[in-house]
DNA sequence: AATGAATGAGCTTTCATTCAT
DNA sequence: TATGAATGAAAGCTCATTCAT
């Protein structure tokens, strides 16, 4: 299966005798558009094509489909990811395959990667706070590099808020147009480029 | 003036004698809170010790305070920090002096920071989309240190991103609590790891 | 056939190979906790064990259901009552009778009781307002005493209200927990009571 | 001031700035008309010459709104009975004083005693279940009486479910149209009888 | 200028009813 | 005939905005 893929398959691949994938889709859209709470029940039914009422045959409310479509697609990906770049043996190939993995969902599914990691959502808020969000593998990468000698010293959160803050703005600008070509052709040098940051440097 | 007290000037130095800045003071807080559309006109009245009436004397409506709280600021701070950054003589100075004025922004004011530069307000989309946002900043450095030998060649917009995204990043990891410190105390390190991953290469 | 049977059988005799019975039951056992306008079509399917749809095969509506319910065992165990009561020689007998029915009633099926005689339905306003009530009866008893010299001159709906009142108010006292005992126990009790401010008086 | 008065002063005597004596009331005439669940905010609204949300000001929803109506008039109603009775010396007294109290009450206000005292409601069984119902004050009066040897012995909640199922069944019979004359010219007759009913029986 | 009660459009949600399976 | 997913009208409720005081 291509690395392409992985993230819109919970979408794709559910029981296509139900409406809810395109309700799924229909509401990632508004609410990438318009916000969770700036979204309508009604517009969410018209776009995908269902009454109304139907929405609630799937979810107890609003908050309740925004939660879903966030939490489950979230720990999915991120854990997806998680796997792949702890396969990979050393902390270069780990950023690398972080970078690759990222370009590549954002651009399978530029949509949900928006929704569930460039925005911030306070109305989900109120449900837990620690969700598992791709800014954990990063920390994990660093602290595991900086054991092995591959990364230098420093706060781990630091260093790694400057790789994961770079892969999430290149995806930010892409995303408002200032880059036009597909990410997964940048994948590479972005990773070369954060490497270049956090390898420990040769002090001879 | 201190560096650290650019922003919340705006706010602090207002007419003392009408409740305008304490309505700026109670939207913010809410808005990063709960998000504009999540935030009433009677939380921000009650908050802010005034009638719900009393807001429509200052603003025509909610929008209008929201946009208002993020335009004015967010150009205020960014013109404010162009002329600091560009004061400096080249790329490395201008790298560490944009670290710097940023982190003293978030640590002088975190809220309006937030609400100004870690946060998407799809609410504000209907207002013009070209905000004077400081990435357009660290385009700039970036392509003028290109120009000057000082900064590796390569798109100035992914390079840009990788500088901005880092920045942004500890700020968001500092506000999520993971990183305790003042953040002023990490602008020099902080400049130096994107130094060095913008810099140009020696070759020989 | 005992007198303590004459409610239930509707209910109980009927065609045991549809789900009718299960249907009536549930409605009128939410009907009673819930109301009508309380009760949701669903929630009857639930407790029946049958799917919503099904319903629509037996009653037009909701409301429909109901008024079934009211009204044919309402009629039924008017009718019922009257007969037993007219067999009756004189108006003691009647009183007793009357009584001793309305207990018996009760007891057999104190859901149905409460529903046909204890709660109002303005929910079954939009039907025919003038229901074959036992206090119909009541009336009777009391305008043939008085033309026999067995009962005091007086308005009939107000002697009938003070009587029936009586007998209906127990059973609510009852349905409530304050009274413990089978309410067949006060039925001599409660018929004498009822006789002595009822008959003639003795002027002599 | 007139004992046929203390009712309705609750509604009449409230800030007459408000609109709410004119919101309880159109409610009120609704409830009684089509029952709580039957009756919808709109009609309210529209029967009070009010807009919707302005119930929300005074009411978090239409429950506490029927809730209000019920239990603050009941309570009043209850302990305004319960002192003017317990004033009488005897139990003939308090028995003529508690059916004058309630029919003057009935004709003082019908549409109130029948939501009060005639109605039963289902969708009120969420709140407290002990009430202050007049039923209490009877039992009271029974059990006073007998201790005195003025009323024969018997299980008060039967001997008082008489006297009380008489007075409120009257006041029903009267609303439905087949008494005719005011309430409170049969409060002598009523209460007479209903002595006859419970005196000690003379065994000379 | 400041207030906050009133407004009512429009939101989320419910639920009686229908109908393809 | 039985099912229960789908429907959508209509319900309860919210809240930005207005305006008499």
């Amino acid at each position: 299966m291509s690395v392409h893929s992985h993230m819109n398959l919970i979408i794709d691949k559910s029981k296509e005798n139900t409406k809810l994938p395109g309700v799924m889709r229909a509401a990632l859209s508004l609410f990438m558009k318009k916000g969770i709470d700036g979204t309508t029940i009604k517009e969410i039914a018209r776009e995908a094509g269902v009454a109304e009422g139907t929405l609630y045959r799937h979810f107890k409310s609003k908050d309740d489909l925004a939660w879903h479509l966030f939490s489950a697609h979230l720990k999915q990906f991120t854990d997806d990811l998680e796997l792949k770049v702890f396969a990979e043996p050393g902390a270069r190939a780990r950023i690398r395959r972080f970078v690759e993995e990222s370009f590549a969902a954002y651009e399978a599914d530029p949509e949900l990667y928006t929704y569930l990691i460039l925005r911030e959502h306070s109305e989900l808020d109120k449900y837990a706070q620690e969700y598992a969000h791709p800014g954990h593998i990063v920390t994990r990468i660093i602290e595991d590099g900086q054991k092995a000698g591959e990364i230098k010293p420093g706060d781990p959160y630091v260093l790694g808020s400057l790789f994961v803050g770079g892969v999430i703005r290149v995806a930010v600008v892409k995303m408002y147009g200032s880059i036009r070509e597909d990410l997964t052709k940048y994948a590479g040098y972005v990773a070369e480029n954060i490497w270049i940051m956090l390898k420990t440097t040769d002090k001879s």
